[in-house]
DNA sequence: AGCCTAACATTGGACGGGCTAACGTTAGAG
DNA sequence: CTCTAACGTTAGCCCGTCCAATGTTAGGCT
């Protein structure tokens, strides 16, 4: 059991994970509102659904979150003039802050996560992750994301 | 987003996950079932709680996932006569074979989820993800075995 | 103009893995 | 003989992921 590759990577993804969302959730908040904070911050307002398909969050998902972030006044809702189906989602000054907030502390994780690497075995690490997860995503992420015209 | 280490090892465990959980799916079984077959057939029989210990698995969790095991007569569950405590619980040979099927499942899984990193690589890629995990299972997961008696 | 398809936002539900809390039973130590 | 602790079980929560169904709006095709 514990030198199956799968096992290990997602054994140890459990205890990222943990730490992860204790240390969100030391201050209210979790995985989800780092990642649409910081995609809202890196690439822009968007709609929801342009929005899912950046931050690979579900739809269905997104609209709860979204919400939690519009009542703490993190995020703002709204209407599209150009296209009324759409919502546009902007990040508030509060929110900017919020998303420094949380970067810093899932930075500061990092390193309790990969304590017992030096830097060097730490950079291996996340290229090797980096090239099996991007093999995956080439798989099933794009066909995800157009997942409408997919089998044509 | 894309080079946060938590992120890599959380979205790859995701693939890693969908591989597996597909691979047992489509013969009715699941990760807990390949658990603790592994777990019973390596280390023998044994009662549900030492059971938990051995596997991870949350003792609320193990009562339901050793139903569907015995009503598919994979386990036996009789109570130990030493102890009217435990329920002792035992491979039938259904079990063996089913264990052998979903075992071989798993390894054939394995190469797919490496597919692009060579035996070098994926070696090195097991070593690091050991390392982080024991460092880790070290800090929470005896901690969680004696939770009893942890404190003192 | 009209229709029909597709994109959009939303709701309600499911699932798997991990967890906590509570309860009754049984062993075993004091 | 009592009191503590381990055991099995049930019920339920959380987070992240995903599916199905609904209603609305845009836009292409005819």
């Amino acid at each position: 059991m514990d030198h199956l590759p799968s096992w290990l990577l997602t054994q140890t993804a459990v205890h990222a994970h943990r730490l992860v969302a204790d240390g969100l959730g030391a201050v209210g908040a979790r995985g989800y509102h780092y990642r649409l904070l910081r995609s809202l911050l890196a690439d822009g307002p968007a709609s929801q659904a342009t929005l899912g398909r950046r931050t690979g969050i579900h739809l269905s998902d997104l609209v709860g979150t979204l919400n939690e972030l519009e009542a703490d006044g993190y995020v703002g809702r709204s209407p599209d003039p150009a296209d009324r189906r759409r919502n546009v989602i902007t990040v508030t000054e509060a929110g900017r802050e919020r998303a420094a907030e949380l970067a810093a502390r899932v930075e500061g994780i990092q390193d309790e996560l990969l304590e017992p690497l030096d830097a060097d075995e730490r950079a291996r690490l996340v290229a090797l992750l980096g090239r099996v997860l991007r093999h995956h995503q080439d798989r099933t992420g794009p066909a995800a994301a157009l997942r409408p015209g997919a089998g044509s």
